[in-house]
DNA sequence: CTGTTAGCGCTTTCAG
DNA sequence: CTGAAAGCGCTAACAG
């Protein structure tokens, strides 16, 4: 770090460090004459201000964190995408963190955030937390959250999320309409808000089109993936199996895809899956599987405006309100044209 | 950022400052009493030292960025969870920064972390990268840097990187066995040592096997869809079209499938596409293309490994040596089983 | 319009 | 074993 700082530009313009800092920011106080020469220096010797010390003194970071529990999954690559776009316009920087969808790595991330390392956090949360303190704990160090996707509803906040009730029933409508009618839901967590609010819309459409759904039709996953495949195989061995099944994330529709192909069962003739996914590559790549894409790049891009908005307003605090944007179902058929 | 620091410890205590910040780390040299009072206070008041102070005086930030073209794409994706994996080990943080391909953008996120943000930096270049003073730059300002993947020969630092001669190799190699007499290779941009290190090996098969390649068999492509769209059409056109296309990355596979779609080429009939990707979701939705896979998640472990190898000693340089990782060819048959 | 001064919160000599 | 004091690089209040 043999850097050139404030100092070394005073003492090589004969200014005084103030002068030169204010030089290089306020402008309107300080002589052009002057301005210039600083600003030339500057430039020549690459001078760029040193974060840190700006931060310390200035109590604030210009840095945002993103807690997510996945980075290999579109949905979360395409909100960053969106996210880090609006950042850099802001001049903000990003900082990543990811919970592998562990409560406990979670709670030791946000307890670094908490002394001042960043302006504000947007996150998702991991699909085991249950307990909201150290949620709460952020905030009333004065840190807004603003939660995307997963978001928690007992926090105060500003909350991005898909229509997952409206998506849940359309979902389960669609393959009702293609004759489906035993179908089964999976979801990852009962402590999941999307999980949950997809769930109440597969139950509706159930219950609207008077199919009957037995209870071992709904499938609670985990973090563990083998679990995971053993119950979705234990649904699909049953005598009166399920001929549709809802996923509500990709990775579980995969599971089913896998625990039907080992037990022979053919897809999409046998079994239908439709499932909330964000795969870029769909149009060639799925042509078996109907999805519901949400708008993944438009819900980070939202997330950090919304963030933003209070970060720049000298603390403006954050409305507690919930902002959905509405997912598309791409029925396999037109993946086909 | 009403928030406990050691200032207040030490006056609940009645201890000097100094004394309760080395309570907190040095242990050796306080005594166990003290010790134990202070820890208890500062668990009890939640107390967590600003990483700022903390780094402007030591002259550390705790802190890695990560600059790549993009995001949404699996390969970066799989790569950052590997480097925040290390990371969070390692205590570090992570600041994300996407370029889009655009040199300028990368120019200016460079000049941000010249000035102690970053104690150093994993980078994958963007394809129009061709210039390397900033990256030059920054090391001279003692910023170890780690390529990974899209890696600058011309720099002297650490690289990792893919075989991809061999690879490429490979996958030419592979169309031949699958019958294609007449193979283009597709690639983003000519600056990039994957794309021209790929298309090594896809010549020096041509030659083995004897295959003549027309010049115009080889498609540059460039930050434009639409361009490259246009160029890939092009070459499915002509008279004595191409029956193999090796792409030496996932988004010009499916560019060249678009293509081949409209032009009602059937695939793989007739033509066969092999391609560089990194689709977690592969084994299920990919019954056509035939994938050359880079282990991105070893990749992203493995450059952060370096890097930090660097910066737990006391700056210790960073070898500048290359560590080659192997790429699997999944052809399309195993994914049907 | 410019300089002086006093910190931001932490670490680290240097003294006791 | 503990305290006093200096200073990381920057900003902002206060003087001139």
């Amino acid at each position: 770090m043999t850097n050139v700082n404030l100092k070394h530009l005073a003492k090589e313009l004969n200014l005084a460090v103030s002068t030169v800092s204010r030089a290089l920011r306020d402008s309107y106080d300080i002589g052009e004459e002057t301005k210039r020469k600083v600003m030339a220096l500057a430039k020549k010797l690459n001078y760029e201000p040193n974060p840190y010390a700006s931060s310390l003194r200035k109590q604030k970071s210009r840095t945002i964190a993103v807690i997510i529990p996945e980075i290999a999954n579109n949905f979360f690559s395409l909100a960053i995408n969106g996210i880090e776009e609006i950042a850099q316009e802001k001049g903000y920087h990003v900082l990543i963190y990811i919970t592998h969808e562990d409560y406990n790595k979670e709670l030791s991330i946000m307890r670094y955030l908490q002394n001042g390392r960043v302006d504000g956090v947007l996150m998702s949360v991991s699909s085991n937390t249950d307990d909201i303190e150290h949620i709460i704990n952020l905030k009333q160090r004065n840190v807004p959250i603003v939660f995307f996707d997963r978001i928690c509803e007992n926090v105060e906040t500003a909350k991005i999320t898909t229509d997952d009730y409206e998506s849940g029933f359309k979902a389960t409508e669609h393959l009702i309409q293609q004759g489906c009618t035993n179908i089964a839901y999976l979801c990852i967590s009962k402590h999941l808000s999307i999980g949950n609010k997809r769930m109440h819309g597969y139950l509706d459409a159930i219950k609207k089109y008077k199919l009957r759904s037995p209870q071992t039709n709904i499938v609670f996953g985990s973090n563990n993936h083998e679990e995971n495949y053993n119950k979705v195989k234990k649904l699909l061995s049953a005598k009166n199996r399920p001929d549709g099944i809802f996923a509500s994330v990709e990775k579980l529709a995969l599971t089913a895809y896998h625990a039907a192909h080992e037990l022979d069962i053919h897809i999409p003739k046998q079994l239908k899956i439709i499932s909330f996914a964000n795969l870029e590559t769909a149009p060639l790549l799925k042509p078996s599987l109907t999805t519901i894409t949400q708008p993944a790049f438009e819900i980070g891009k939202r997330a950090a405006m919304t963030l933003f908005r209070s970060l720049d307003k000298k603390n403006a605090p954050i409305i507690n309100e919930t902002i959905i944007l509405n997912a598309t179902l791409i029925p396999r058929e037109s993946t086909r044209k």
